[in-house]
RNA sequence: GCGCCCAUCGUCUAUCGGACAGGACACUAGGUUUUCAUCCUAGUAAGCGGGGUUCGACUCCCCGUGGGCGCGCCA
């Protein structure tokens, strides 16, 4: 019997990274066991469920290069099928009607649980069971007509011959009734795997208020697609040995359910914020070209650019780059108005003497050929004369040159900017910012 | 409240009874005779507590503690 799994998204415009990661290891599953990876888009919520919101969950696995295998089968043209599968349980004597809790609004239909202990076999969690009297009976049509969430659930699964559902630990209790729903309609429940879920630094569910939280967020923060992918496959999962930046090949011939940890793993920013940056330092600067200027796109210095020129900045500053958003702060090499930043400002430039060196300085830089080589000499000859020790001087200059702290090295960034460019900023810091 | 699940450095994790509990992020200290967000080196840091089982336990069992999840005519 070949593997078929299955992601159920309901196309609400958003996708949680918790939700994603379940199709991540979905998809692995499917992909190493040579499997299909398939698509339910559970749109029974006619308000919420619009083209553009289903498009939305289509972009955010296409950005993850998370391909699905046959056509998307939609909940919502599904109704008719479920409502015969909950009369058929009622002709079975394994549902009935009645008005639960005597609402007044008329009879709904309820499985009844068969009455004994249930046992089943996580493929994460081991061995699960229940007892009778911890399972109740539950509503499959509710009394409006419309089918709920369990009975839409193991009807479609059905359908789509699902062999392995792979989901979030807060199913595990469904499960008993799931499978007594199988057991009721004659079929062979599907194995069972539960996912622990995605905490934040508090322990709690990783929600929108711990920063990015929808896979939207993550590609507008700069992240690249294989290094989230990467990052939320590593977290609950390893492949048993060191191995942390792996191919999605590797992924796939190392992933097995047995290795999946049980317990919540937190969610690290940071890690990430590294991983990400190891994807992008390997990256053929063609590709990080396209990603940068994607992420720039909108911006008129970055539109304006040379070609040839934005090229060299790219090339310097990629192996620094650890989230494409930190492009934006490349402005000082297009363009004049870029900002000076307060804290920079006051420790390099707002100093006795500064203003001066850097005025001699530009006298020293006029003279000579701009080269790294040159420039650093005339540099070292100016911290001599200022007085001061060989590289004290590097910071006030960067800061006097791009307005911020930190970049990349300070003599390169300088032959890139031209004489004319960091000799008109020299000046300009040494009269508005230097005492 | 009841039921189920979980528990290794701050974080993500390795270890499936047997040598100094390994790696990564973060952090700290050096180095790269220039900055640095790159790179290199080194260091700090963990088996929740208590009982067992065993020659031997992080690993198996029990109790406690802590945390998570579930208990809808939500999904």
């Amino acid at each position: 019997m070949s593997v078929r799994v299955r992601f159920a998204p309901s196309p609400t415009g958003n996708v949680h990274i918790g939700n994603i990661r379940t199709a991540i290891f979905n998809w692995l599953f499917a992909r190493h066991e040579g499997g299909k990876f398939l698509l339910r888009v559970e749109d029974t919520d006619r308000d919420r469920s619009t083209p553009e919101a289903l498009q939305a969950v289509l972009d955010a696995l296409n950005w993850l290069g998370i391909n699905y295998d046959e056509e998307p089968l939609y909940q919502s043209g599904r109704i008719e099928a479920h409502l015969a599968i909950a009369e058929k349980l009622v002709q079975n004597g394994h549902a009935y009607k009645e008005d639960k809790g005597g609402t007044g609004k008329g009879d709904c239909t309820i499985f009844k649980m068969p009455g004994k202990d249930a046992v089943y076999t996580d493929l994460v969690k081991g061995e699960l069971r229940k007892e009778a009297k911890d399972l109740k009976d539950f509503v499959i049509v509710r009394s409006d007509g419309t089918p709920t969430f369990h009975l839409a659930n193991i009807a479609d699964d059905i359908e789509m011959r699902i062999t392995h559902i792979i989901r979030g630990d807060d199913h595990v209790e469904n499960t008993f009734k799931h499978v007594a729903l199988y057991e009721a309609l004659g079929v062979t429940p599907p194995k069972y795997g539960h996912l622990p879920m995605i905490v934040n630094a508090q322990g709690k569910p990783y929600s929108k208020r711990d920063g990015a939280a929808f896979v939207g967020d993550f590609k507008a923060k700069g992240f690249h697609p294989d290094a989230l992918f990467n990052y939320l496959a590593l977290l609950g999962w390893s492949p048993g040995d060191d191995r942390e930046k792996m191919t999605r090949q590797e992924m796939i011939e190392a992933f097995t359910l047995d290795r999946v940890k049980s317990g919540p793993s937190q969610m690290d920013l940071v890690k990430l914020t590294h991983m990400n940056a190891e994807y992008v330092a390997e990256m053929t600067l063609d590709d990080f070209i396209a990603r940068v200027k994607d992420v720039l796109a909108g911006t008129e210095w970055a539109l304006n650019a040379d070609e040839s020129y934005f090229r060299k900045v790219a090339e310097l500053m990629q192996s620094r780059t650890h989230l494409y958003s930190y492009a934006s702060g490349w402005k000082y090499f297009f363009a004049d108005d870029f900002d000076y930043e307060e804290k920079p400002v006051n420790k390099g430039l707002k100093k006795d003497g500064v203003g001066q060196v850097l005025i001699n300085l530009v006298a020293g830089l006029e003279g000579v050929d701009f080269l790294t080589a040159e420039i650093e000499k005339v540099i070292h000859t100016a911290e001599v004369a200022a007085g001061v020790k060989q590289g004290k001087l590097n910071f006030s200059i960067r800061v006097a040159v791009t307005g911020c702290a930190t970049g990349a090295g300070l003599y390169e960034t300088m032959v890139l900017l031209g004489r004319e460019k960091v000799l008109k900023r020299l000046k300009y810091a040494a009269d508005n910012f230097c005492g």
